[in-house]
RNA sequence: GUGCCCGUAGCUCAAUCGGAUAGAGCACCAGCCUUCUAAGCUGGGGGUUACAGGUUCGAUCCCUGUCGGGCACGCCA
């Protein structure tokens, strides 16, 4: 006899499966039990189509395969029947018994119940976010981080390692412009007349940097403004030119004139976004274990080292003073520069290096959370992560869609050079972080999200927010009117739920763990959001539909338990989102 | 123009890596508060899964084409 060793019945079924299927089918049996759960009563709770699968390799019957299965299966005091059924499902049914005996588990393991171990200890790296620190960070941010931050959480319920980490882009041109734009606002503050180029950071942040910087240090950094006027003035205005090579020359000037005090404005506007990100992140429910930056991996030769690598390889090639990576060797549509004509190493390039990084510090998996507008990066990453003779399996790279904002039926305007975007910090204010989160969540990844500002701040069932919140507190208002020890809850005799609403609820609460497994497997915390939903819609209906508190002690206590199950499940969900579950509403 | 993603009820979206009669919410209509929170519940109508073929026991899912939408196509990051 085989019994689960978690409460976890429907991978206790494909064990029993699995034993029959190694004795109907012999010894080589690849096909991978998969057991669903049903949509209707009279298919039983789990249906498994292995019978089908198996008629083709077996070359018989697909109804005669599935009646072999079930004469094989072992003994199982879960199982209280199997059944043949359409073109060759079997349905399995779960007894009763299992179903009522469940609030004893979630009880027993409450802030745990529902974690796996399909992870078995695994090292996953979840990178997400890194946004560059070079301004607030935006609502499209919003979705990457509340995503990451919930797949991580479903990772580590999952029974992996998780470690969570920001690649914090430091170095390069975007950063430049940063300082270049701070240093600017700050001579304007010191009463110079000086024009500011459209495509510099216009936000208003970029003032207040400057603001700081004169505050601590009066005028310091004020170094011959007349001399960057020169070089500026040196380009006739009626002539058309590049604006961003006319933005390099800018940077290229105030490097000069600032000499030594140009790391101090770069680095201070680097600390002070950074910062504010991190602070930003904090508030919104999400914390990274580490912070990696761009600029460390050129400090330590690891991008110089990376490059000399894939040069050893032979994927190097020199073309117009620049070296380029072959990546159309690996797919990609053409190759990409790793160094450039004048020498610097390309975004690209550090990039490689990271990646290396990563794949050195030994993690199992790697997950990295992209924004889909980068989803053209793809193959060239894995390219050279294939170059370097890594296994481009252990990287995943998940492509999150963008946000839009909707408020009042229109849709809310954002870019991100303007100045006119609406910040993450804003839309926390506006909504608050749990509507936030789990609007982020609630669609499916690679779905474009239509984000509905009314809805999300509304106080109505129409919100999905506070629908779930709400079937919490009412419970947690039970558990307080009838104010007895909830420990007793735990061995107190449940076999008289019985009733179709209690045993569909009791049948949801055994699916939690699965709905764990299935967002990890398939990165998707959307299911995790649907699932709680339904969770909370089918409480609402028996609250509706049938009193706890009733004088009859034995039957008063089965209810209780029952929906302190319900309680803890609700909690434990929520929490893999970071939302919070309040006790009163 | 080329490549990737997407197209499901009036709207917003699901559908457990090909499964049984494609499901929720909103909106619409009709009901439920002397009773544990009505921020709730009950019932009802809503579909040729963009379109046309193909693959097989079986297709929203896989393949081809068409139409429509998004994104990407730098020695930027």
């Amino acid at each position: 006899m085989i019994l689960p060793n978690q409460p976890n019945f429907k991978s206790h079924f494909a064990e029993l499966l699995h034993h029959a299927a190694s004795k109907v089918a012999s010894s080589d049996l690849t096909t991978r039990i998969e057991l669903a759960r049903t949509k209707q009563a009279k298919h039983g709770d789990y249906s498994c189509n292995l019978a089908m699968q198996l008629a083709k390799p077996l070359h018989k019957n697909p109804r005669e395969i599935a009646t072999l299965l079930i004469d094989a299966l072992p003994p199982s005091p879960y199982l209280e029947k199997a059944e043949v059924a359409g073109a060759g499902f079997i349905n399995l049914f779960l007894q009763i018994s299992a179903k009522q005996q469940f609030p004893y588990y979630v009880l027993k393991h409450g802030s745990n119940f529902g974690h796996q171990n399909i992870g078995a200890g695994k090292k996953i790296q979840v990178e997400f976010v890194s946004a560059n620190p070079t301004g607030p960070l935006h609502v499209g941010h919003g979705r990457g981080a509340a995503f990451g931050a919930s797949l991580a959480n479903i990772l580590a319920a999952a029974g992996f390692t998780v470690t969570r980490e920001y690649y914090v882009n430091d170095a390069g041109r975007q950063m430049d412009i940063l300082a270049l734009s701070t240093w600017l606002r700050y001579l304007q503050l010191n009463g110079f007349t000086i024009p500011f180029p459209k495509n510099a950071y216009q936000g208003e942040y970029v003032r207040d940097m400057a603001q700081l910087i004169e505050k601590a240090h009066g005028k310091r950094y004020v170094h011959q403004p007349d001399l960057l006027l020169q070089n500026l003035s040196s380009t006739p205005l009626e002539i058309e030119v590049d604006e961003e090579e006319q933005l390099n020359k800018w940077i290229v000037s105030a490097k000069k004139i600032l000499g030594e005090d140009y790391a101090y404005i770069h680095n201070f506007a680097l600390t002070e976004q950074l910062g504010d990100c991190r602070n930003d992140l904090m508030e919104f429910g999400v914390e990274f274990d580490t912070w990696l930056s761009e600029q460390s991996l050129f400090d330590n030769g690891m991008v110089a080292h990376a490059v000399e690598l894939l040069e050893k390889k032979n994927y190097l090639y020199q073309q117009d003073g620049a070296t380029w990576f072959r990546s159309t060797h690996f797919g990609d549509e053409k190759d990409r520069v790793v160094q450039r004509e004048n020498g610097q190493f390309t975004y690209f390039a550090s990039d490689i290096a990271y990646h290396l990084n990563k794949f050195e510090r030994g993690f199992d998996q790697m997950i990295d959370v992209w924004g889909a507008d980068h989803h053209g990066y793809v193959s060239r990453i894995k390219g050279a992560i294939q170059a370097l003779a890594l296994d481009p399996a252990k990287l995943e790279i998940s492509l999150v869609q963008f946000a839009v904002l909707y408020r009042e039926g229109k849709k809310a305007p954002m870019s991100t050079r303007s100045g006119e975007f609406v910040t993450l910090r804003d839309l926390r204010r506006e909504v608050g972080k749990d509507a936030a989160r789990f609007f982020y969540v609630m669609r499916k990844s690679d779905q474009h999200l239509d984000f509905d500002l009314d809805l999300a701040k509304s106080q109505s069932n129409d919100n999905p927010v506070y629908y779930i919140q709400y079937a919490y507190a009412r419970v947690c208002s039970v558990m307080a009117q009838w104010d007895e020890d909830a420990a007793i809850l735990h061995s107190t005799d449940t076999t008289m739920l019985t009733s179709p609403m209690e045993l569909a609820l009791l049948q949801k609460l055994i699916d939690f763990p699965d709905m764990v497994e299935s967002a990890a497997r398939e990165s998707a915390p959307h299911l995790i959001a649907f699932y709680l939903r339904e969770l909370a819609s089918e409480f609402h209906s028996y609250y509706n539909a049938t009193r706890f508190l009733v004088t009859e002690i034995p039957l008063r206590h089965a209810r209780l338990a029952l929906v302190a199950s319900v309680q803890q499940v609700l909690r434990n969900g929520l929490a893999l989102l970071d939302v919070s579950a309040p006790e009163k509403m």
